[in-house]
This record gives C-alpha cells, sequence and structure tokens, in this order.
RNA sequence: UACCCCGUGGUGUAAUGGCAACACUACUGAUUUUGGUUCAGUCAUUCAAGGUUCGAGUCCUUGCGGGGUAGCCA
C-alpha cells in the first residue's frame, strides 16, 4: 500500500470562507438561498448565482431555498414568479423550499416594534428629498433629523398608524437609529419602512407599508435558519448593516459573502437594455434565441449542462472581470461533441450530377453517428446520382491549401464514394448551376479498394430524398467586446449586428424527418441545430445553436488579408 | 474627493510564507473519411516602490490603477 497523496482540490474563496466557519464550529451545517426579485426574466447572470448557491448546498449535503425578495409591489408580478421557477428546474436545480420575503411581512412588523421599543428605530416625517438632503454626501456627515429623538412610545403609536393608513404614501418613514455620521451612507439611519400604497402580487392590499431590501433580507435569511448569504459586490457596503440588525434583534445571524457577477462581452445583461431590445424589436422577444436570457439560451440550444459546466468553469472570485464569450460558446461545443448525432445538411446548395450514375438508381451508404461514441450507432442514407453541396465546397479555380472539390479534381462525399470533377454548367451570368462529376465505384466508403487518397471530404443530400427545412443562422447579437461602450450621441443600439440571423433554406437527409422540437444534432461541417418550438408538421425549423471551430475559415480569411 | 472591495499571461481561475499551476484563446506540429474531434508543444520574473523574512504573488507601508456606494429600488 503506497501512501495516497490527496490532490488538494482548489477552493474558491466562498468555499474556503465555509470551510472555516464548519471547522470553527460557527455554523453546522450550509444553508444557502437563492433570492431573485420577480421583476423580470433571469439572465445568464443568474445562472452563476443559481449554480453558486445551489451547487454548495450540494457539495456539503446542506440545503438551498428559494427565496422571492418581493418587497417593493410596484415591481413585481406573478408571471416573473413562475418564469424564475421553471428556469431554475430547467437548469437542474430543485429548491429544498419555496419561500416569498412577503411571508414574513407579519414578523417583520413584530420586530420593527421591537426596535422602536429599544430605542433603535423612529418614525420620520421628512419627505423623500428632506431625506436626502439630511444624508450628506460622500464626502461630508449627514445631519440627524429632527424627529430623531421621539420617546419609543410616540414612535410606536406613530408606526401603528403608518400601519393603519392614516398617513399618506411618502409621508412618513421608518427608519433604524444607527448614526448620521457614518462614512458608510447604508449606516446613516437607513428607512425600513416606507409609505406606499400599491398592491402587491401577494398580499394584496393588506399593507400600505413595506419593508425596504435592507430591512427584510437578512431577516428573511435567519427565519430560514440560512447559514451563508451569498449576494453580489454591489452588497459589500449592506453587509455592517445586515449585521446591525441580526445583532440588535439577537437572533439567528448568517454571514453575508460577496462575490463579483458575472460580466461576459458582447452581452449586455442591464434590464434596461435587454428590455429596450424586446420592445423595440430588436429581437422577438425574451426567449429570443439571441436573447442574454436563461430562456433565450434554452431556445437557442444550449443545454443546462452546458451552463453549469461553464459556471464552474469561470470560477468565483471578488474581482470583477469579463469573460469572453467563447468560454460559453466552447462549452456548448464542448458538451454537443460528445452527445450530438451527427447528420448532413446543405444549407446553400448547388447541384452536383454524377455522370456514370446508373439512371434511377438508389444506394443506402452506411454513416457513423458520432465518431467519438460507437454506442451512438449507425444510420442508412440513400446516395444517388443527383446531389446537392454546399455552394461553398466547390471552386472552379481554388488556391493550393483549398482541398475540397474543384475543376479536375477529386473530393471524398462523406460516407460515400470518390468523385472526380469533369465539367460544370452556368448560367447566363456565367454562375455555375451544377457540378459534372464521375464516381469511383470502387471507392465506396467502409469498403474502399481504390487505393486512392483524397485530402478533402465533403458532406452532402441526395437532392431526390432531402428534405427541405427552414434554417435559422444565428449570430453575436453585438460583434464588440463591451456594447456599452458607445460614442457620444450613440447608444447601444448602434452596435447591433445586422446579421445576427439569417434565414435560409436548407436540404436535409432523411433520419431527420422525424426529428421532434428539442432535438439537437450536428449538420456535419457545420455546427450544432435544435429543432424550434416554431417547427410544424410542414416545415421543420432549426436554429444554429454555434458553429463548428472553422480553421478553414481562418486560414481564408489571412488569406484574403495579406 | 469620504468609506469599502479588488489588481497573478491575451482572458479567467489557483498557488493558504517554500519549484507561479489549471482551463480557454492564439500559434506550431501529429492524427483524422467532419479544415470537427483527439493528442503533443509554445506563450508570465504576479501593478509599482520600499520593508519584514533564510525565503514574499502571499505579510506590512506608501503610491498607482480599476470597481462599488449619496433610492422611501433590489
Amino acid at each position: 500500500m503506497t501512501e495516497s497523496s490527496e490532490p488538494r482540490e482548489s477552493k474558491n474563496f466562498v468555499e474556503q470562507a465555509i470551510e472555516e466557519d464548519l471547522k470553527s464550529g460557527r455554523f453546522s451545517g450550509v444553508f444557502t438561498r437563492f433570492p431573485p426579485e420577480p421583476n423580470g426574466y433571469l439572465h445568464i447572470g443568474h445562472a452563476k448565482s443559481i449554480c453558486l448557491n445551489f451547487g454548495l448546498a450540494r457539495t456539503h449535503s446542506g440545503t438551498c431555498n428559494l427565496r422571492f425578495d418581493d418587497t417593493n409591489p410596484t415591481k413585481e408580478e406573478t408571471e416573473y414568479v413562475e418564469s424564475i421557477m421553471e428556469d431554475i428546474r430547467w437548469l437542474g436545480f430543485q429548491w429544498d423550499s419555496l419561500h416569498f420575503a412577503s411571508d414574513y411581512f407579519d414578523q417583520l412588523y413584530q420586530w420593527a416594534e421591537k426596535l422602536i421599543q429599544g430605542g433603535h428605530a423612529y418614525v420620520c416625517d421628512l419627505n423623500a428629498e428632506e431625506t436626502r438632503q439630511y444624508r450628506g454626501t460622500l464626502t461630508e456627515p449627514g445631519r440627524n433629523s429632527p424627529h430623531r429623538d421621539r420617546s419609543p412610545e410616540e414612535n410606536l403609536d406613530l408606526f401603528r398608524r403608518m400601519r393603519d393608513g392614516e398617513f399618506e404614501d411618502g409621508s412618513r418613514a421608518l427608519r433604524a437609529k444607527i448614526d448620521m455620521a457614518s462614512p458608510n451612507i447604508n449606516l446613516r439611519d437607513p428607512v425600513m419602512y416606507r409609505i406606499l400604497r400599491a398592491t402587491h402580487h401577494r398580499t394584496g392590499d393588506k399593507w400600505c407599508i413595506y419593508p425596504t431590501y435592507d430591512w427584510t433580507h437578512g431577516q428573511s435569511d435567519s427565519i430560514e435558519g440560512i447559514t451563508f448569504s451569498i449576494c453580489t459586490l454591489e452588497f459589500e457596503n449592506h453587509r455592517p448593516l445586515y449585521d446591525w440588525y441580526c445583532e440588535k434583534l439577537g437572533i439567528h445571524h448568517p454571514r453575508q459573502i460577496e462575490f463579483a457577477k458575472l460580466k461576459l462581452s458582447t452581452l449586455l445583461m442591464g434590464k434596461r437594455h435587454m428590455i429596450r431590445l424586446v420592445k423595440e424589436g430588436f429581437v422577438t422577444g425574451w426567449d429570443d434565441p439571441r436573447m442574454f436570457t436563461i430562456r433565450g439560451f434554452r431556445r437557442r440550444g444550449y443545454t443546462p449542462e452546458s451552463i453549469r459546466n461553464f459556471c464552474t468553469d469561470v470560477g468565483v472570485a471578488k474581482f470583477n472581470s469579463t469573460i469572453e464569450i467563447v468560454r460559453l460558446e466552447n462549452s456548448i461545443r464542448e458538451h454537443l461533441n460528445r452527445i450530438a448525432p451527427r447528420r448532413m445538411a446543405v444549407l446553400d446548395p448547388v447541384k452536383l450530377t454524377i455522370t456514370n450514375w446508373p439512371e434511377g438508381r438508389v444506394e443506402l451508404s452506411e454513416a457513423i453517428n458520432n465518431p467519438g461514441d460507437p454506442d451512438a450507432g449507425k444510420r442508412e442514407i440513400p446516395f444517388s446520382g443527383q446531389l446537392y453541396i454546399e455552394r461553398d465546397d466547390f471552386r472552379e479555380e481554388a488556391p493550393r491549401k483549398f482541398f475540397r472539390l474543384k475543376k479536375d479534381g477529386a473530393v471524398r462525399l462523406r460516407a460515400g464514394y470518390i468523385v472526380d470533377c469533369h465539367d460544370v454548367v452556368k448560367d447566363e451570368d456565367g454562375n455555375v448551376i451544377e457540378i459534372l462529376c464521375t464516381y469511383d465505384p470502387e471507392s465506396k466508403s467502409g469498403s474502399d479498394i481504390s487505393g486512392r487518397k483524397v485530402k478533402g471530404t465533403i458532406h452532402w443530400v441526395s437532392a431526390e430524398h432531402a428534405t427541405e427545412v427552414e434554417v435559422r443562422l444565428y449570430d453575436r447579437l453585438f460583434m464588440v467586446d463591451d456594447p456599452s461602450v458607445v460614442e457620444e450621441g450613440k447608444t447601444f443600439v448602434d452596435h447591433l449586428n445586422p446579421d445576427s440571423l439569417k434565414v435560409v433554406t436548407g436540404y436535409v437527409e432523411p433520419a431527420l424527418a422525424k426529428a421532434e422540437v428539442g432535438e439537437r444534432v450536428q449538420f456535419e461541417r457545420l455546427g450544432y441545430y435544435i429543432v424550434d418550438i416554431d417547427s410544424t408538421a410542414d416545415k421543420q425549423v432549426f436554429n444554429r445553436i454555434v458553429p463548428l471551430r472553422d480553421t478553414w475559415g481562418k486560414i481564408e480569411a489571412k488569406g484574403k488579408k495579406s
């Protein structure tokens, strides 16, 4: 027996913090939560937080709750609650319990009265504008509110009357009594309750006062027994307040840990940006395959696994970094390369006729479904004398490095024969409309006795047997790394890629005829595609998920430059 | 110009005072009936200066750079 030297797994700073607290006995388990406000659709950035929170709970045999932070009735809707739950499940996670911050409104109210009685909170009659003026600035301390020294009795009376609807919206607020001179502005007597007559998506018109985020979040965490309250960096300055409330209340005190949110090059995840894209019709909706929403990626054809892998891959830190979008594209390629069956499809067809092919003969070719996975099996494809090949795969005059089909050249037809091109037919404008070849009967794929070696292999479909389909060629919505950087007088929509969607008619091999909505395949030599929900019995619609790596494209582009 | 956080290759993430590692990109080359895949290789004196130490990416000081914060939004 040799001593196994455990390779120490590298841990991110959140895991390290968790380990410390478990070791020291500060906490006895990992209980997390994902706390979205139901005011919009989840985007790829949320996926990072979801994977983090659910993943941490999973690896430590803890729990992760889903809690809707619904403390602002003017922005929240039930529709979003549904969509968020659906997206989380699609990503492959299941919450241990479902909560709403609004379920805690009664408890929060009781606790507020407790703070008032302890002299830690007061009712302030300043309006929003006056409050702002009293708060001071980043460099100057604030001034105490004239109502700061009311007695607990008076505050309690006023607070109850606030709750009972005696005062107008915005006329008063309950504030925590902390320190108007604190260098941390969050501690300058933050508002705990505002008067707001709005119908809440769950509590209806029961309340006319609503607790703020700061006064709700930590307490909700506490009630649920959360141990690690993981949030994004912009809440760093709120942590002292989070801690203050828990201490003053003497309740279970979770640890807040902040991490850098996901930023991806070429994407714009801001709510305002996404709303504009949808509202002004730059995309077809929140689930447009080009959108940065979870539903967008889902419809585009991304797999939940690829998104989860991506999130693990980019790691968690406190540094505000930008991840290159190719990392995400790479993640979906990596997954689909393993699982997607190969099929042949021609998206920009030109006719190829085999002049020595016996009239009317149809032969079945055997093709492997996935060269990397023997278990994926084989399929049969009809081969005939009338084929379509990709226009791009033929050149009358080709550069030396071009090893596809050229005039007087040879190429292998994937899972078929080697063909030699001897002539082309052109239309009046000189465009090639038909390529004439002979096939080499001894070169059949799988039983090749010709001994010939050709450099190129191209894909094809039999014209007579191919199915006509609609193919939506999606590309990035923005071609620049950071679309939020704009010149004077311009906006991010000026960065929009005019070619982010091209719709073409494609011809696919018969095996694809029964592909169902949601099925993902690789069109050989082209990319990965998924059958879109818009497909009908008459016509299938394929979305391009991501193209294959294109080494030749790079070589060619370089050649054009030099 | 107050407070808080952060600076490690082109991009990210590790290294927990002891040989700067891993992934992605890029570029080579090999393999390949997908110009795909796979495999091999190449690409850094850790923002700067000073200090502590036998030894510093790591600890201390200062500077520089980036981000956050002045909602009765979250």
